[in-house]
This record gives structure tokens, sequence and C-alpha cells, in this order.
DNA sequence: TCGAAACACTTTAACATTAAACTATTTAAT
DNA sequence: ATTAAATAGTTTAATGTTAAAGTGTTTCGA
């Protein structure tokens, strides 16, 4: 029995649509989470790559902003990593409030090794998707993503 | 300054595809749950809806496998809904282990309210991209869905 | 038919996150 | 120069999730 029925918009293709990149979002944060190595989680992960994407150093509250997280959340993310000695929290020299955070050698270097550990996932993606279909979903993706992103202040 | 090197996997077309999909994913789902009445949630809605698209009963287990969660997040979920009477919750007539749960006319009725709350939201995203571009970009992403659903199995 | 294994669900402890309250510092208006 | 407001970061309490342990029920092989 199916039981859609057009007046039901939580059944429309926008809700589908949704719903799929939820789970997408879900299962590839799941698989790629589960191949880093020293306990790193995706968040924490996401901070060391950051500063090779970036910039060499940042204030929390740059990468609070940078990654869409409260303050809250980013100290916490970062008392982890310092605690595993994989970046440096110092205060900042020309503001009391602020502090400056940098990836250490050891970050470096485990940043390298959870990239080698993900390196087959995404070998083994890219040979059934290919670079041009993924090229062109990240596109159309980037307009809904900038669209989403200005409704959220409004 | 750009620090992208092509030596860095991490900041590849596929890492920023799952990347636009994981923030597409945080924001739709809070900009969908702010909508919400009665304190519901994003899962207590899901399974609100899914008496409306699937079956008029379920187990238990049954949505914890439909919305892919641990039966103890489950647990939770549904307890919320019936502390609001938004479901009911019984012994099922053929198995002891087993539960049998059911929306109730309130839970039917503040689904209606959600879906109807949340409208304006659809129907503004629906004037910004057409059917045919949401549609074609479901079925792209509905074959990611299903290679990564395989690759988590194995 | 007995006992072990599988199954359905709940509970618990741990964790990441948020919102809100809090501390400390800087900025800016008077 | 004082003081109020804004800013940067931390802490706390609450929430939703997972993995693992726990409870009770059913299935199935010997």
């Amino acid at each position: 029995m199916s039981k859609y029925s057009p007046d039901n918009p939580a059944a429309s293709p926008l809700f589908v649509y949704f719903n799929e990149i939820g789970i997408i979002a879900q299962l590839s944060a799941a698989l790629f989470e589960r191949t880093l190595p020293e306990g790193l989680n995706n968040s924490q992960f996401g901070v060391l790559n950051w500063f090779s994407r970036v910039d060499s150093q940042a204030s929390p509250g740059r990468l609070a902003t940078a990654f869409q997280v409260t303050a809250g959340a980013m100290t916490n993310t970062l008392k982890k990593l310092e605690s595993k000695g994989l970046i440096r929290i110092e205060p900042d020299e020309f503001s009391g409030r602020k502090k400056k955070v940098t990836i250490t050698t050891q970050g470096e270097s485990v940043r390298q090794q959870a990239i080698a550990a993900a390196a087959p996932l995404f070998q083994e993606f890219a040979e059934q998707f290919s670079q041009e279909d993924i090229v062109s979903q990240i596109e159309a993706l980037q307009k809904v993503r900038e669209y989403l992103d200005l409704l959220r202040y409004r």
C-alpha cells in the first residue's frame, strides 16, 4: 500500500531531497570518522586540516565561525586537541581576550596519517563516480547551501 | 594566500562534496526544526510523519531500522512522543518482546500543524529551485546514498 | 522438553553539542 | 577619565545520540 498523497508536503520531492542529503551526511561522516587515528573525531580532524587549507594560525572564535559551531563547542574541541599535543594554545600577543591556536609538528603528522588512512575510501569512491559528475553536483549543492545560509539570518 | 595543494586529498573535490552535503544537512535540519510546534524535534516529527508515509503501526525496532538509529535512541524518542500524547505504545498481541506503536488523533493533528508551519519554508525554497533541478539532484544523490549504504556493512 | 542462542527492548555511561550564564578584556561615548 | 557596551572565551545544565550491559521472551537443536 502506498500512503503517498499530494496533500502531504512532507512526502514531496523537497522533503525527499533533504532527507537524502541528511542520510548521506550521516553515513559519510560515520565512515570517515571510523578511519581516523588517535581517537580523533571529525571535529578534531576538521580543525587540524583547517590549518593546512586556510591559515597557519587562528583564534578559537575564528575557528568556531569557520565550522559554524558555538564558541563552547570549539573550546571543547580545542581542549581535546591540546591534551593530545596536536595543537598549541597561547595568549594572543595583541589582545588579552583572544588566544592564538597553532598546529604542532605532531598535529601535522597526525593529520597526514588521518589522510593516508582515509585515502582508500576516497579512492574507491572515486572509482564509482566520475570527477565531472561530482564537480557538477558540487555546483548545484553550493547554490542550495548559499541560499540556506542566507535564510538562517532572516 | 591559497594553501591548496594537490597532495592534500582533504581539499579535493570529494572532500568538498561531502563537506557541502554536511553543511546543507545541518542548516536544513536546523531551519526545519525551528518551525516545529509543541517542542517537537526532527526525530520526533520523523516518527509522526512515518505513520502517514509508510504504515499505520510499527514496532520500535522497525522504526529504529527505518531511521537508522540505535534501538536506545528510538526508545528515547518514543518516550517523548508518548509523554506528549502523540503516540500510543501497547504490548504486541503476538509477541511478548515486541510493542505496538500507533499515532494518536492528537499526534496526527500535531503532524499536520507541523507541516503547515513548515510550508512557507518549502514554498520559498521551491520558488528558488526548479522541481526538475531538484528531482535530477535526487537521482544523483540516491546513487551515492546507495553506494555508501553498501560500504557500511563491509 | 530443556537449555542455549537469538531477539526485542530498556537502561546506563560517555560524549558532542547548544543556549545561557559567567569572567575578563577592550572599545567607545560622554 | 569613567563607565557602559561589546567582545572573546569558558563553564554549566540540558539534550540527543551511541555502545554496551541488562531484562525478559522466543526459537530451535539435541
